[in-house]
DNA sequence: GATCTCCTACTG
DNA sequence: AGTAGGAGATCA
């Protein structure tokens, strides 16, 4: 029998790690290494991505089908874009089929053609370039720039304001037209910022020294204008003729941030973000892969846009929680810019107020260039921090008279109030007075362990916060019919009420993410506030985003539960978030207030921070990390699984962990200490049923990355063959965030 | 006897 | 993951 030499080895988006073969199709343009091809799997038809052309597995080389369509005859996925995925599939021990189609915007992984990328322009008219000297005002401005030739509306956009009814004007009385043309490489026209303060300048002067890649921890404090930083590095790069990207958090990304970035770079600055529709997402893309999108700022995703000319990688607020993926393929975006920026041997700027202790630890041991701000930028000063011990006080909805007092006071100066409570909602329970029941959530709690409905809507609605499920509360209580049913505890809804109440001379604003569906509502909110004297009550939305220059008094109440919590990472969690909320109190001449309630005045991580800083707390933190044993100073997995059955899980955890076993101890390098793989489990998740699912995890813990990796590579494969596996939804999480 | 549901095997 | 085919359960 006769095998065919050359096949088409294809990944495909489907949970089985492997590639699969296929005879090339008789027709069409042939297809590369990075084209994605149509080809029948089972009874349906998929659209893969080709990991490889070449000798096909033997075991299948005897029978195979032939792929039905070659969708691009260019790869649509090449260089180093395409070896970092792999690098990814490795890594996260994901089938490379899956990761790619993680990478690509939703319209191009159903496999629709690479879209046209062609930009509008605007130009005079013979007619228009006669009449130029006599138009007047907006027009005119804009005839003018005309004058100079093709614009690009893009362009038009970073450089002139609100020119759009101008050139509606224009184009009716026929002196200007509007022409497709090809997207251009525009040079910046960059407008100046303000002049770098000392640590600054010290900042850019590293990062021009630098070459090719290097990562640099930019660590500035809350105010000190990391921004700046950004904006100039890009700058840099951009004269270079190189393209930059921009990463920031889910929440940070708002038309006012980008109307900045266009601004300062007179340049096009491309977008990518949930907001967009798929086409967009996919025109974005494409720019960045023809290299005419010179500036791409976007979230998560925006990490896998292909950037044939990449000159520099910022990532913003770089500890942020939204850079890791937590379904399907769960990578950190922050961690894969570093390959990337490796890879393509650019520089990757680290920017937060509150690091990351990974990235603290990575620039301790001199792995990081380490650039710090240590002041606010012009005159602002730093918020002065008051704790307010509420043991055996008197509480109104949670708040203690001082509290109160406190916000009365900034009030009275004209100033604006926060007052951040990390919980939504009315109450977080609803409670029987007459016997002890309270309203729980039936597809997530267990005998064993319960998990509250949270009580909204001022009590008309009982809500789930892990699985989304919603119902009207009983009338009466289910187990004694009582008529005592209480909300218990409160949440923001419930501290607007009062405060409403309590301060009804002021508006008080809600900001959570029920209140604020959209991003550009928040921005409207704010604008809707202004100046004026006000309360804002949020919640983790709250901590970051839009500047608040008339926010004198930052109020924190209810951070107890999160002083302890049994997760590793609560600690570090809860500083980066009282730092980043303590920050927006005084940005502008005003001097800043920050209140923190607590029955904990005395914990060590509060006398740290506030005494210390978050660089203090975080030296602490580290200790702590190294002495027991957790990241950066070990390196984790988690294995989960969920099933309808309670059994199923840990069956197929206990058969996991037995395959694992015997790959556990790692021969060491010659004369090192062996590298031994713990494992943990399995137990059952901190959150055993969720959703009608139970769950259950079991954790590997290893000291070094190496031995970690050589366990799952040989473990994996019997694992993925194991006959549990078939009866369990599982997943492997490395560097897991969230132990849960 | 026909239809529905759950379980299992398989995809090149 | 998604789908198809088979075994057993359910209905009139």
């Amino acid at each position: 029998m006769s095998y065919p030499e050359s096949v088409l080895r294809v990944a495909l988006p489907v949970p089985l790690p492997r590639l699969f073969d296929y005879l090339p199709s008789p027709d069409g343009p042939p297809a590369q290494v990075g084209s994605r091809v149509r080809v029948p799997f089972g009874s349906r038809s998929l659209i893969g991505v080709v990991a490889a052309i070449g000798a096909p597995d033997p075991a299948f080389a005897a029978d195979l089908r032939t792929a039905e369509a070659v969708l691009d005859a260019q790869p649509l996925l090449e260089g180093e874009l395409l070896e970092s995925l792999r690098w990814l599939a490795r890594y996260t021990h994901a089938p490379p089929g899956e990761v790619f189609s993680t990478a690509l915007p939703a319209a191009l992984r159903r496999g629709e053609p690479l879209p046209d990328t062609h930009a509008w322009a605007w130009r005079l008219t013979p007619e228009g370039i006669v009449e130029q000297p006599r138009l007047r005002g907006r027009p005119r401005e804009l005839a003018e720039r005309l004058l100079a030739g093709l614009a690009d509306e893009d362009l038009l956009d970073a450089q002139l304001d609100d020119w759009r009814p101008a050139a509606r004007a224009l184009l009716k009385r026929g002196l200007a037209e509007r022409v497709a043309v090809p997207a251009s490489q525009a040079a910046p026209v960059p407008q100046p910022g303000p002049a770098a303060n000392e640590e600054q300048a010290a900042a850019l002067e590293a990062l021009r020294a630098g070459s090719g890649f290097t990562a640099w921890l930019l660590d500035g404090v809350t105010g000190s204008g990391k921004t700046e930083v950004y904006l100039q590095a890009i700058a840099d790069c951009l004269a270079r003729g190189r393209q930059a990207l921009v990463l920031v958090p889910e929440i940070g990304l708002t038309p006012q941030v980008l109307t900045r970035f266009r601004r300062r770079l007179g340049m096009p600055v491309h977008a990518l973000h949930s907001g967009l529709t798929d086409p967009e997402r996919a025109r974005v893309w494409a720019a960045a892969g023809r290299g005419e999108a010179r500036v791409i700022v976007g979230t998560r995703s925006a990490v896998f846009v292909p950037l044939p000319d990449a000159g520099l990688i910022v990532i913003d607020e770089e500890h942020d929680g939204s850079y890791k993926q937590q379904d399907g393929i769960r990578y950190h975006a922050r961690d894969f810019a570093l390959v990337r920026g490796k890879a393509l041997d650019v520089p990757v700027i680290l920017g937060s107020a509150t690091p990351s202790l990974e990235t603290l630890h990575n620039a301790e041991a001199g792995r990081y260039g380490h650039l710090r701000l240590r002041r606010r930028a012009g005159d602002a000063q730093a918020p002065t921090v008051r704790v307010l011990d509420v043991r055996k006080r008197p509480l109104e909805a949670g708040l203690s008279p001082e509290l109160l007092r406190g916000i009365r006071a900034a009030l009275d100066a004209g100033g604006q109030v926060l007052v951040f409570k990390n919980r939504r909602g009315y109450a977080p329970v609803l409670l029987c007075h007459d016997c002890g029941w309270s309203a729980h959530c039936k597809r997530c709690s267990t005998p064993l362990r319960a998990s509250p409905m949270t009580v909204h809507g001022g009590g008309r609605r009982l809500q789930c916060h892990h699985c989304g499920a919603r119902q009207t509360p009983p009338p009466a209580c289910p187990d004694c019919a009582g008529l005592a049913l209480q909300p218990q505890g409160v949440g923001t809804e419930r501290l607007e009420e009062l405060l409403a109440e309590r301060f009804g001379d002021v508006p008080v604003m809600r900001i959570d993410s029920a209140s604020t569906r959209r991003k550009d509502a928040l921005e409207k909110r704010f604008a809707e506030l202004g100046d004026r004297a006000g309360i804002l009550v949020g919640t983790q939305m709250l901590a970051k985003g839009h500047d608040l220059p008339n926010l004198t008094l930052v109020a924190v109440v209810g951070i107890d539960e999160g002083l302890f919590s049994a997760d590793f990472r609560a600690g570090e969690k809860l500083a980066q978030l009282l730092i980043q909320v303590a920050g927006r109190a005084g940005r502008a001449e005003k001097a800043g207030e920050v209140l923190l309630q607590t029955h904990h005045p005395d914990h060590p991580l509060l006398q740290t921070l506030i005494h210390g800083g978050y660089h203090a707390f975080a030296e602490t933190e580290l200790a702590l990390r190294e002495a027991a044993g957790f990241p950066p100073y070990a390196h984790l997995a988690l294995l989960r699984a969920e099933a309808q059955h309670i059994e199923t899980p840990m069956q197929f955890l206990h058969a996991a962990k037995a395959a694992l076993q015997p790959h556990a101890a790692v021969r060491p390098p010659r004369g090192a200490a062996p590298e031994g793989l713990a494992l943990d489990g399995p137990v059952p998740a901190p959150m055993p049923r969720r959703a009608g699912m139970h769950r259950a995890q079991l954790l590997l813990t290893a000291p070094t990355r190496r031995a970690l990796h050589a366990a799952l590579d040989a473990a994996l494969p019997s694992i993925h063959a194991l006959p549990e596996a078939r009866k369990t939804r599982w997943s492997l999480d490395v560097d897991p965030v969230d132990l849960y």
